[in-house]
Parts: structure tokens; sequence; C-alpha cells
DNA sequence: GTCTATATACCGATAGAC
DNA sequence: GTCTATCGGTATATAGAC
């Protein structure tokens, strides 16, 4: 549910309440009544303020991708080698995806579609996140401290963990009911150590300098 | 578009169709029309044949897991240490993902909803694949060829890797149709081949015992 | 700016003839 | 088994009163 029913402006509940439904139920799937009721705002109120719905997903888009690449500029402040920036952008990402959980459920479906709903300034600005931890990756192989893998693969390898730990939780928990066998052991607390784990001794290679994790 | 037009049988034409029209669009979004239109078959006789819209899903996702349920047991016939039969089933998975991509497309979306739409018996045919990579990953630690790591999120980063290569692609030509400042670099052509070089050297851990977790 | 009431269109599903 | 025609429900969007 909306967590700032009362106390935010009519624009921040709207966006937050199609945040929300656009995660549970997709474009298509979502219904700007249920928008307009979790928002506690009149419908007509709804499109008179914001628009119609494609109007309304751009919104939630934009401010969205925007809050990823604030966290994204925040973690690149640390100054060091390409490996610690990468940390703390990983870190940064798992933050961000962690407290706005509707985020990865949104981009899920939009890659799953292939982008059909995204209007061109939403996807420039997703296209951006992926440019800085792109670029973050072909300075650490022209540094030599990681290995020559594809940095764009690379970069989707991240994303895609990040994303799919983060939401896959509901059918772990639906696959608990269905009985022990099915049953999944519940992840690491830990998440962003796990993947710096993971992920960066595959990016940086063996025989260097131990992490301390 | 159905590439076994009129040589195929209703019954899979029908399948072919609808898991094309999921994956583009949902099962909110998907017409049942357009399914029948693709399927060369009469909207009535789709009912007839197969059942509402919600029976159809079923039908898609079960037929679906049961290839890439084939594809993972025909990898594990090889034998060898965990770390050769792992690599099989990332290849194979690989294969199967790229045979059918309307499946990732579908997975992804009922990740993204919580597998709202997933019926109990196509859930645990999805539960099964997971599971079958968890019990890999935790024989390859039991006998220290593997790392520490736990096992479900090593999963889900194998499959959110190779789902996200795999479904990115039309994102990734869109960008390229925006401007060169957007452009992204093709990925390797050998998937498998990356996914294995990254994760394995991260699963395996060359030249370090497991640290406690 | 705010709300009610409704126009308009579409879609899932089936009745019923053949 | 096959098809046409259509019903009933529901969704987006807006007109128009206040």
């Amino acid at each position: 549910m909306v967590s700032h029913s009362s106390s935010e402006g009519p624009q921040v509940r709207i966006l937050d309440a199609a945040s929300e439904v656009f995660a549970e139920a997709g474009f298509a799937g979502a219904r700007v009544d249920e928008i307009a009721a979790r928002a506690a705002v009149n419908k007509a109120m709804l499109y008179y303020h914001v628009g119609d719905k494609q109007a309304l997903y751009t919104a939630v888009l934009t401010r969205n991708f925007d809050r990823v690449r604030a966290a994204i500029d925040g973690a690149l402040t640390v100054a060091g080698p390409a490996r610690v920036r990468l940390e703390a952008v990983i870190s940064a990402l798992t933050r961000v995806v962690q407290e706005y959980p509707d985020h990865p459920r949104i981009v899920l479906r939009e890659i799953a579609s292939g982008a059909v709903h995204l209007s061109p300034e939403a996807l420039a600005r997703m296209l951006e996140v992926v440019g800085v931890v792109r670029d973050l990756l072909r300075e650490g192989i022209e540094s030599g401290e990681f290995r020559r893998l594809d940095p764009v693969l690379t970069h989707l390898t991240i994303v895609g963990a990040l994303v799919f730990l983060n939401a896959t939780k509901p059918i772990r928990e639906r696959a608990a009911a269905l009985g022990p066998d099915l049953e999944l052991p519940e992840p690491t607390a830990d998440v962003a150590g796990f993947l710096s784990d993971m992920l960066l001794d595959g990016v940086a290679g063996p025989g260097r300098e131990a992490p301390e994790t």
C-alpha cells in the first residue's frame, strides 16, 4: 500500500499509487480506478493533474529512474580503484531497489515487452544507468583491474541478478506454502555482500588481493 | 510470427501463437482474438479445444517449462565433476532460451507480478528447474569444488543473467535507433561461454578456500 | 479545481445454427 | 467439430454541473 497516504501532496500520492499498481499488474493490467482509489484522489482529478494512463506511466518511470541515477551518482563520489567504485555501485543499486521495490518489477515487465510502453525520454534515462556501469567496467578493463569481459553482458548480469533477487521474493513465499519439497531456503539477508562476493570475484578474476567481505 | 503455421495440428498452432502473444503483451495485454488469428483458428474453436484464457496460459507455461526441464535433464547425463555439469546446464539453458525466446519473456512477467497467474502445477514445474540447479550447486559445495555461496542466490544470478541477455535484445535495438550516444555494443555471440567464464570463476573461486557464510 | 454521471469502445466468452 | 453473431461486463476517458 501507499505509505505516505495523507502527508504528501496529490501529485506525489498519485505517482506512488501508480508505481505500485503498475508494478503489481503491468501497464495493460493496471486499472486507473485502482490507482485513483489508492491515491485517495478522484479519478477525474487524476486525469486533470497528470494526464492519461500513458502519461502516468511515463511520469512514474521517469521519477523512478531518476532515483536510481541519483543513487549511482552518490556511489560514484567515492574515490579509489574501479573495483571499489563498482562495489559501491552494486551496494547503491541494491539499496535503491530495496527501498523502491516497484521499480525493478516495472523494469522487468518493460524488458519482457520489448519496451513498447517506454517513451523515448524514459528509455533514455534507463540507458543512462546502463551507460554509467558500462563505462566503469570499461575503465577497470583499461586499467587492468578487471578481466576483459564484455561490459554490457557484465552489467546485465549484475542488474539481472539484483532484480531477480528482489523480484522473486513473492514467488519464493508462495513456493514455501506449496510444501516442503518445493521449499526454497530464504536467501542471505546481505544481498549486496553476496553480489559483490560472487560477481566481483568473477569480474576481477583470480590472483589479485583478496577482498574483505 | 508463428513459424509452423500450417504444417502442425491446431493444438500446436494454438499453443505456439499463445506463447508468442503472451510473451509480447503479458496475460492482461494478450487478446484471445489475436491468438486465434495467428493460429489461423476460429476463436470459438480455440475455446472448444483448449479452454479459456487462463487454461491457455497454463498450457503454454507447462509446455515451455517441460522443454526447459528436458534440456536440463539432457545436460545432466554427462558425467564428471559438478563444475562440468554446471557448465553443461548453463549451456543447455542458453540454448533452450534462444530456441524458445517466448519463454523467458513470460517468466519475466510472471516474476514481476508475483506469480499471480501461475497455476500450482505450472509453479511446481518452475520450481523443479530451480531445484535441479540448487541441488547441483549444493553438491559442488559439499565436495569442495565450489565456494560456500547461497545456492538459491547463485541460481537466480545465473538465470537472471541468462534471461536478461536474451530479453533485452529488442531494447538494445531500439536504443541504437535513438542515437550513437545511447548505443550499446552488441554483446558477444557466445553467451554461454561468457556466462560460464564469468559466473563459474565466481562460483568455483580459483585459488581460494571456502569462507564461512 | 472538484466531483458525478456517462459516453464509447473493447474484450472474453458462449449460444445456437449447421 | 466448425463458424457467425452477439451478449454482458468492464475499462478508459470526458462532459458538464458546481
